[in-house]
DNA sequence: ATTCCCATCTACTGACCAGTAGTTTTTTTC
DNA sequence: GAAAAAAACTACTGGTCAGTAGATGGGAAT
């Protein structure tokens, strides 16, 4: 089960590698089928193992969805937190850079993201909070951003620190309709949202 | 079942309130639930009849979805195009116009839309092509006259018209955070909806 | 080589649920 | 108000699936 601090060792490697593909298979056959029409028994087949193999790494189902919600957030969250600790010109670079490094998360983990957005209500109220308070720093965070670049007069004085919810909303839009089969490239996807963003913070 | 047209009288006028009904309780609890954890004996009890009734007025439970996903975008894609039809100083008065009178629309229809957006992969190839086929109309629609709206230099010239699909994205956002209980009112949020589109068009 | 242990498997259960067959109740028609 | 038609119900089936009990088999320790 995830969640245990445990000394590494050679078996402890083992079982997070294990436990890692788990949530990488489930992750995309959730999102593919949806939570919950998607059956532990096709998880099961598609790793090449059978249903109790999964219930030694996992407490059960909703333990899997949680651990994929998981990732689809804390990511985003910790690299928004690493960014915003370097340093930077000014607040105009501070929030490009940090569209852009949350955009690339978000575009790398696509599967995780969608998969979050739609099944989080099929979490425990337990698990539903933890990560409800994980989206929620990240959103205040963002808009503490942008309060301050107002106050530094980087960003038109009329803007509301509620853009931050925007600017959230286009990041987590992009899974939805990006693919990488499609004629953008990610690069493409990811410059075109920096822009997008601070045109709404009115940074131009 | 709908679809069919006939002519007016007392009896279709019940038939089509009762279909409308069950949409609505089956849109209210698919919303709350997901489409495949929520049972038609569910959305039967809520209405206070047996399944079997159900059944009398939709060919399956993808149909009842299907209706519901129909909801979600057509009444979307006719205010945008009553909206474009109508007179209009200038492409920056039309546009501000689409998008609040969208915006209201998704706030109104709510969790149908929701409903749409997540679950839509459980309808059958048919329905989900006519469907996505309704939604590119309204993209492209949008991108059409941001497009109209740069040529007549009424929005920044290097705005992409590719930004039609950055503001659908803040309009389909709504729903998934706002609440009709909560501190912003449903005016306070299409006001802000409309000047971060209009932001995103270069148009300030 | 024998014993133990751990990982994984086989085989099952109990609950649930979409969809249906056939019956009862209500409404309409004459 | 009786007969026919329509609407809704009761009761069921066949299949599915999360979760489990107990078997199996292969590696480590002695």
């Amino acid at each position: 089960m995830p969640g245990k601090a445990s000394k590494p060792s050679i078996k402890n490697e083992f079982t997070a590698f294990k436990t890692n593909r788990i949530v990488e298979v489930a992750s995309h056959l959730f999102y593919e089928r949806g939570y919950s029409s998607c059956t532990l028994d096709h998880v099961a087949e598609r790793l090449g193992v059978t249903k109790p193999f999964l219930y030694s790494y996992f407490k059960n189902k909703e333990a899997i969805l949680a651990a994929i919600c998981e990732v689809g957030i804390s990511e985003s969250l910790s690299v928004l937190e690493r960014t915003l600790a370097g340093e930077h010109a000014d607040h105009r670079a501070l929030l490009a850079e940090v569209v852009r490094q949350v955009g690339r998360i978000v575009i790398d983990r696509q599967e995780y993201v969608v998969v979050y957005q739609r099944e989080m209500k099929h979490l425990s109220a337990k698990d539903h909070e933890r990560i409800l308070r994980l989206r929620h720093s990240f959103d205040h965070q963002i808009a503490e951003l942008i309060r301050e670049g107002v106050e530094a007069g980087e960003f038109r004085e009329d803007t509301d620190s509620f853009v931050a919810v925007w600017i959230g909303g286009l990041i987590s839009w992009i899974p939805t309709w990006y693919s990488p089969q499609g004629q953008k490239s990610a690069e493409d996807v990811i410059d075109q949202l920096v822009d997008a963003a601070m045109r709404l913070a009115g940074a131009e």
